[in-house]
DNA sequence: TTGAAAGCGCTAACAT
DNA sequence: ATGTTAGCGCTTTCAA
């Protein structure tokens, strides 16, 4: 069906010149003859060359691909077949439950697109698919990772930096890593929740916090806590959720029960905000003028949410493309230094509160 | 920082054999004397060997890597750097919004990663998109694609019919390709629906449609209709959406407005279902007491709607699996005709109706 | 500015 | 059963 691909002997013949040149003009190096490119320019036109990227690899070193890695931190339990599929499906389900990662993807792939780069999407929730990941690059199949865990103590990190492998986390790891990392000021980002609620003359405030498993939940709950206190609220109604809508739902129930006269509440994201609007409402109470809810985030159901929320927005692209140019740096072997970037949140104010 | 990576040639060194017989210890072939293997293998242990991919590549003509391309039909008309962004990020964030896409890529990585097959993510959302999918596959840096195209008027799989390049698509183009693809009975899906909300005693049905440049929507329109019309109700009123919560939102408050007296409702997405639902809620119905709401895909958020949804059941992880199956199968040379598979949807019943 | 030629690391056909 | 060898298609010195 597919005839041969053309090769650059082809085109070389074809044009009348070597191979050298005919890759020279390719890879647009200069010193070659305007008349003479142009020669070849029409060669690769006519015989509808595409160089070979195995070939172009092989020499260069360079894929121009990276690994996209979400990862988790399955200590694989139960390794049987079906139960690994099963975890793996719920896995990537819960994943991508969330509008956050929609975000994600698309900053990497927005700036590595206009570079010719191109992610491969791998989950690494088991230790075996740990190892895969691992075993992908060390064959050179991709130039390095990026890496987004959704766990503190994911072993992830640990065993790219252990192998010298080109890597930019999400997130700052829990115990220490020589790796480069972009994170958020989490911290600031409760203080922002916690500074507009009381500004709206909210003063019973609850919050429910992201897994504490999470540094990232636990960061958002100090600055949260941390501000009340300074605002002379040294106590704060706590549930802990999953970052799921159903962990929303369950965890704004608890404290509606403990607490039926609270005017507030700040989640630790923007899916868990929507479970707690659901749930107000069913308990008959008006967001906002009963109960005021800011969310984290700023994903796209902070849009679609009723009421629209109100919410503490990463600056996610940002983030992730400085994730993709840190790794680029570090794959040309400039920067031998790890380093990190932690950017500042935002606060998005719309209907909830 | 990281030494040169050990080849076969260093391996064969250190085992005292040659480069073939590492290669063959590698690749699992046989006819090699089981001590050898063993000595061969503690070599590869020693030296920390991992083939090389590109030098693999390129003798074998395969990579290990598919394309998973998310294709849009759109013209590129704002070509602009800053637009083409916009265009992009919005049309990465809706893909990601409907969880439904979740079950694709699970599925998708679900069948490939036991067979040491990768995805290449990519947005086919522009014509300059397009191309780089084609380019990218023709350069041989991945060995086909999986298509999942969000309109039914998409360019891409003609251009890939075209190029020769081994591709399945999930949903039957609207205008015939000579491609594989995998589909579901949306007509089926459709009368499913109707029979199951006349089953429960609802007479005045409306229907939110998908948007009917979507093949899929207008089969799961016609098929909800034919149905009704076979038992005597010959005009069921119709609002298009968007495949999104809020066209779900707009669409179900029109159809509110136009018949408040409706008793069930049919939505061509989950999405979409939940949108209805938080309407009619606001508007006072009860679900499923006053209005019986059905939904399509069961996807995520048929479980965490409120209340959780019935709704018409894609088999999708069946449905990708075969996918990477007929692509593996082209791959290789086997299965030189295109085919298409067509599943059956399952009505899956919950509390909404 | 252009060409000749030496590999990059691997697989597979062929020889033994 | 194992070794020898010829490429796969490309980039990149090194000469000219």
């Amino acid at each position: 069906m597919s005839r041969q691909a053309p090769t650059l002997e082809d085109v070389a013949r074809e044009a009348g010149v070597s191979r050298a040149t005919v890759s020279r003009v390719v890879n647009g190096v200069r010193n070659v003859d305007p008349a003479i490119q142009e020669l070849v320019r029409r060669a690769i036109e006519r015989t509808g060359y595409a160089p070979n990227k195995a070939a172009r690899s092989l020499v260069t070193r360079r894929t121009g691909t990276v690994a996209l890695v979400v990862s988790g931190a399955g200590d694989g339990s139960g390794t049987e077949e079906a139960a690994d599929t099963g975890e793996h499906t719920a896995f990537v389900a819960r994943v991508f439950a969330d509008p956050f990662f929609g975000r994600v993807v698309s900053g990497v792939v927005g700036h590595l697109r206009p570079r010719a780069m191109h992610p491969v999407l791998m989950f690494a929730e088991t230790p075996q698919a740990r190892q895969d990941v691992i075993t992908y690059l060390r064959q050179g199949s991709a130039d390095g990772a990026l890496v987004v865990s959704t766990h503190a103590d994911d072993p992830l990190p640990a065993l790219l930096a252990g192998a010298g492998l080109p890597t930019v986390l999400f997130a700052r790891p829990s115990r220490p890593v020589a790796l480069s990392y972009v994170d958020l000021a989490h911290r600031d980002g409760g203080r922002l929740a916690a500074e507009h609620l009381l500004a709206r003359g909210r003063r019973r405030l609850v919050t429910v916090a992201g897994p504490l498993g999470v540094t990232a939940s636990q960061e958002r709950l100090a600055g949260f806590r941390d501000t009340m206190a300074r605002h002379g609220h040294p106590y704060v109604p706590v549930a802990e959720g999953g970052f799921t809508l159903d962990s929303g739902m369950a965890a704004m129930g608890e404290l509606l029960d403990a607490h039926p006269d609270l005017d507030g509440v700040f989640t630790a994201n923007d899916l868990m905000a929507q479970g707690a609007c659901q749930v107000l409402r069913e308990r008959g109470r008006r967001v906002p003028e009963d109960v005021a809810v800011v969310g984290f985030d700023d994903s796209s159901v902070a849009v679609t949410c009723r009421p629209p929320l109100t919410t503490v927005r990463q600056p996610v692209e940002d983030m992730t493309a400085t994730m993709a140019r840190l790794l680029d740096e570090q794959i040309r072997g400039e920067r031998p230094e790890p380093v990190s970037v932690v950017f500042d949140p935002v606060l998005v104010v719309r209907d909830s509160t």
